[in-house]
DNA sequence: ACACCATGTGTACGATCGTACACATGACCT
DNA sequence: AGGTCATGTGTACGATCGTACACATGGTGT
């Protein structure tokens, strides 16, 4: 029968800031940015309640890095995506994947994206995020098509995304594949 | 000095119920769903907290009233707003009106509407509305164009709303026409 | 006319949250 | 080797929230 200081040893843990931006997206991922807490973070991340705060000037600012971290993830996974893309007929089959999922992105990485924008439109701070992961995913397509069509896809998979994140009947991918055809102007 | 008895008279307030509603989506458009609260939304309706819970078992309830009246109210706006569209080239001036806000929604309501896409997307109760939302607003355009080529445009539009609500750098109505005008096959 | 109950009102309570802060500890520099 | 300070830890506090509830009041049906 030990007193069992129960004290939790001090812990060496480097890169602890990271490990709980991390465990902030996830957090995200899943309740949302309304039900995102201190508390919860911690608890994600296996750390204190006390260490948000000293790593952090508080949930803003934990939020705020954490977004960016996610889109600064996000954006070389989106790029590599279209790599092997050289003709038109690439381009609509790349398209076709990323909406299904079937590139570096799934469903709860969309899902972040999504709090992302919604959380911009009322924080100015995060409006340089979505500025710039906006601004590079266009930028991939207009490496091969005009600005103007790069605008129109981009929307369009932001769209087709969304739909297929919240409907609950799935779109078949070779009615996705038919409509990017159609905005690009290539015969299936 | 009379004790000013400061007890607020009892008042007779029909629909007092639809007030509520009413400024329940006020303050999801100025707050979020995440900043909306029993306390801000009776601020809203001028009525007093207790209200609230006479009227609706909780919040979840009053949001989901909220966002029900909400999509049921829009719908009308959206299918109306296509009615004098005759031809393709009718069409693709339509959904440029739309994506710029000259229809009959502008971006108060589309921000609410995301809004209610994101709280669907952890809380099934709002699926319904979601699902009802999204299939008349595509019914309306297979007035026009095929399915599969409805739920094309129904996606672009989403996205380019989408992009329009969030981005700072306003696309141009003639970019948005000629977008538009490429996924529909219509030669400017 | 009158009683009843749907509706209106104020307040209180427990839970949870963001944040502050006092204290502990050991990695690192000299 | 030893002191220092960046880092780690636990707890407390005030604010706010959702919700419950006791009581007031007058419209309405009889």
């Amino acid at each position: 029968m030990t007193a069992a200081p129960a004290r939790s040893p001090r812990r060496y843990d480097p890169d602890r800031k990271n490990r709980i931006i991390a465990a902030a997206i996830d957090v995200i991922a899943e309740h949302g940015v309304a039900g995102t807490t201190h508390r919860r973070i911690a608890a994600a991340a296996d750390v204190p309640l006390g260490s948000l705060t000293y790593h952090f000037t508080g949930l803003e600012d934990l939020l705020e890095q954490a977004f960016t971290h996610h889109a600064e993830q996000m954006s070389p996974v989106y790029e590599a995506h279209f790599d092997r893309v050289r003709g038109r007929a690439d381009l609509v089959e790349a398209v076709t994947d990323l909406v299904h999922g079937d590139a570096g992105a799934d469903h709860r990485d969309w899902a972040v994206a999504y709090e992302l924008y919604l959380a911009a439109l009322r924080n100015p701070a995060l409006r340089t995020v979505t500025e710039s992961w906006m601004r590079r995913s266009r930028a991939v397509l207009e490496r091969f098509v005009d600005p103007t069509t790069a605008r129109g896809v981009d929307a369009l998979i932001e769209g087709l995304v969304m739909h297929q994140t919240l409907s609950t009947a799935a779109v078949s991918r070779t009615e996705t594949r038919t409509i990017v055809a159609g905005l690009l102007g290539v015969q299936p």
